[in-house]
DNA sequence: GGATATCATGGAACCGATTCCATGCCTGGC
DNA sequence: GCCAGGCATGGAATCGGTTCCATGATATCC
């Protein structure tokens, strides 16, 4: 329970010397700050933060805002985060704001009004203009991840295009039957990823001269959302698409799982695309758009410090590049290779 | 920007009593609470809570450290976690600490020990007892989860007896020929949850009369490792046994798939049971033991705060149930049911 | 009706740092 | 030798709350 006051005195100096000393910050002799060094680590000195913050209005501390904590994408941002801020000296709260949660409000007026944070980082959780504003007025920089939010420095990546990507992948193979499974409008986090996702492979599609309607089926974004909605759609062989992009990684693992069960191989009778990277695609030998979270995390963290240090500048935006990775779950339509072999 | 001082000389009392009428604490007439509150609220009054707990030594807010985010396990208990503090009004501080972390020593001297937490929940993370005494000596009431730390409550559930229970129920549908397929001592996180629940299968094997050596095989903690695993053990038809105990769910997914893969028909040939109630293990169809991390989380934090509230007192330890949920990855073994039929 | 308990309020101290300002010393330049 | 300026230090104010203590006004009880 020492105070600085305690090291001041065992040093023989004023409490203010003692602060710069330990601060850094203004003059100090080379002799003075090592024996009020030496008298801090005497008496296992730790700094208050809370006093230092009331004076500096610094809390060396960072909000996360997130609506899951065990899905992938999500996890893996939250543990970059964690790593990149603790490496500058902060901490992270977390606030964890599932999609309609009825804790929202309370998670605004309640903890992030208070100047607990200097900044925050929102990933996939748009803010409203209101709360925008509020924070702008607290002076709080505020960096998001995942989509777009007005006047706000954001790191994404483009849905539109990654989509549209893993579609022309499967176009280029020679499919031309191709089935879109992916998140429904209904249960869409705040950001559009599932529609901007369906608005890519709608694009590919009719850029190919194929039409896109009744190509799109509605899935949890999760492995036995994909394994359902893959019973359900592969069962009648006659209404069978030759391809699937998934709208992730995780309901292609389910669909493929879906497909081994109805005896449909996979690629020969059946291509499967996802989007994530998952570290589990390699196994499941998933062709995939893969993305970075913890790129994003990182540039995040970064983008933040930076308009910290700046005093609240705006920030850049960044919209992160993805990586096509072609394993063996797509290939040539049976059909074509049939041709082919001819 | 405004302070409670600015609140008091709209509603034209002292600092002491605006405080008193917004904190709720000590004698205020009723209409001047009216008068403090409607003066707070016409100016957006938020109180700091630095200068708070500057004066009251509380933080309202927790620490957790945890050493994986995204497991399944660690992702629900945190989930809970944050709940379940938010709901009691207090902010959750998250350090990532994955095992032989160089970042270790850091956090606790750097971040651990200044005082901005009212308590600390560890999860699956073993303190030292020099870690444990700091902490003590800061008044700050721990609780662990996932395994016993020395003078401190934890909330566990029994991993041998766990192990013991998933083991007998192969043996008692008829296996001899069991193997354990479970993480490896080398990565064993801080508490032995790897070696307890191999511990457990041994004591269940050697009580049914049957040697456990030469029965464990390591994996990683993870889908493909069991995967991977499972595709090396289950390769050669004359040496596979006929059921297997996965120390988690993850790994005896893998091993279904590699069992699939290999055209090994489940529960036919091989009986696989996990431990966790893994979400995915119903996709599986997968026996396990269930363990409910929430339930550990939501135990934790009360007993964190019942520390809290009647001062660092001991608090009390608690083994949560597990329970057998049994799916179609069991049954009695093919030379039995043979048997049985004649 | 006077002593006592209860309620209501204000003034001031305090938590533990940072930082502004004043003071004094020493050095160097002219 | 004197003055300017850089360096080193201490005193005191400050951040924004909470709480102790004193004071006064009522209500209660014998």
């Amino acid at each position: 329970m020492s105070a600085i006051a305690d090291v001041a005195r065992l040093a023989g100096v004023a409490k203010a010397t003692a602060s710069r000393a330990l601060s850094g910050r203004g003059y100090v002799s080379t002799e003075t700050r090592a024996k009020v060094i030496a008298a801090a680590r005497q008496i296992g000195y730790v700094a208050s933060p809370n006093a230092a913050s009331l004076v500096t209005g610094r809390t060396q501390s960072v909000g996360v805002i997130i609506p899951y904590i065990s899905r992938w994408f999500f996890g893996e941002v939250l543990e970059s985060l964690e790593l990149a801020l603790l490496e500058h000296g902060y901490d992270m709260t977390l606030y964890n704001l599932p999609p309609a949660s009825p804790e929202r409000d309370r998670v605004f007026e309640f903890f992030l009004a208070r100047k607990r944070f200097d900044g925050i980082i929102s990933v996939c959780v748009a803010l409203s203009e209101q709360e925008v504003d509020q924070l702008h007025r607290l002076r709080r920089p505020l960096v998001g991840i995942g989509g777009p939010i007005r006047g706000v420095p954001t790191i994404e990546i483009d849905d539109v295009a990654a989509a549209r990507l893993a579609t022309e992948h499967l176009l280029s193979l020679g499919h031309r039957d191709i089935v879109h499974v992916g998140g429904s409008q209904a249960d869409e986090m705040d950001f559009q990823v599932h529609s901007n996702r369906l608005r890519g492979f709608e694009a590919a599609m009719t850029a190919a001269g194929l039409s896109a309607s009744g190509c799109f089926y509605a899935s949890e974004f999760t492995m036995p959302g994909g394994y359902a909605r893959g019973l359900a759609l592969l069962g009648d062989p006659r209404r069978r698409p030759t391809a699937i992009f998934a709208a992730s990684d995780e309901i292609a693992f389910g669909l493929i799982l879906a497909a081994r069960e109805l005896g449909i191989r996979v690629p020969t009778e059946l291509s499967v695309i996802g989007i994530d990277g998952h570290p589990h695609s390699e196994m499941f030998r998933l062709t995939t758009l893969a993305q970075h979270p913890r790129t994003q995390g990182q540039l995040a963290v970064r983008t933040l410090l930076d308009g910290l240090a700046s005093g609240s500048s705006v920030g850049v935006s960044a919209v992160l590049p993805t990586s096509l990775v072609i394993r063996s779950s797509t290939s040539a339509p049976r059909v074509l290779r049939a041709l082919k072999a001819e």
